[in-house]
DNA sequence: CCCACCGTACTATCCAACTAGTACAGGAGT
DNA sequence: ACTCCTGTACTAGTTGGATAGTACGGTGGG
């Protein structure tokens, strides 16, 4: 489970965890009844304010994603894969119609999108394979 | 020249403004020397406070892309259109690049961001053919 | 000359997001 | 029983973005 944090990302960064989790539960990197990261040890590891992780768990209880086990922490509620796979697949989807919509209002063609989609493509293979 | 404010768009409403007038620029629907609207009825069109208008005006200028008119308004500066094509496309590949890295992030293969991208598009074309 | 409009500047206010710090009830492990 | 850790709750303060309102110097046109 590892996490990349942008202040600067538009995002606020309690939903920014919360998609992580969302996204490592739909990739089967957290799988239903496992323990997530207390509240305070993901704090310190990503360098936030505890307030705003525990934000974010609460959000993904509210959402069915976990539950809450007494004295222990957070569990991932089991059968939650599927929601979560479906969920990402949107919330990715939502994200690429918004950065195209704006290559279309800029003027851009089809064509010239795909141009640079293909760059983008390569650039981000590079990125992933150094980290 | 046409104007989309996304309040939830991540992106301050005085960046997507610069960023609006510098894609007219790119794609000539603003070209050099012509006086684009003012601080006043700009913010009146796009219901928007002035103040905000004006802050991305004195952006563009500091960017060099306009230059005022003494008592007329902003005018945009000849030659801006190479600089804000340039700008635009990396603008862009940016917004791009940020939008596949979380797809990769999220555990998506190149094949199923392919296949997202592809969706998009065609949705984005049903779109823009609306508007 | 005068009025309308231009950009610019400034202060005050509001709001959401985030941070900071503290406190509490409950279970686990020893 | 004691200590440590869990989530949760709460208040207070900070920051950045946006709004509201006002004011100023400069210019164009009647």
């Amino acid at each position: 489970m590892h996490f990349r944090i942008d202040p600067s990302n538009g995002l606020a960064i309690y939903d920014q965890i919360s998609r992580q989790i969302k996204f490592a539960i739909a990739n089967g990197a957290l799988r239903g009844g496992e323990l997530i990261p207390s509240v305070r040890e993901l704090a310190l590891r990503i360098a936030v304010n505890p307030n705003t992780v525990a934000r974010a768990y609460r959000d993904l209880q509210v959402e069915g994603m976990l539950e809450p086990v007494r004295g222990e922490g957070l569990r991932v509620k089991e059968g939650a894969q599927e929601g979560c796979r479906s969920e990402r697949r949107s919330l990715l989807k939502a994200r690429l119609q918004a950065a195209i919509a704006e290559c279309r209002s800029g003027g851009l063609t089809t064509k010239e999108i795909r141009s640079l989609i293909d760059e983008a493509l390569q650039d981000t293979v590079a990125i992933s394979s150094i980290a």
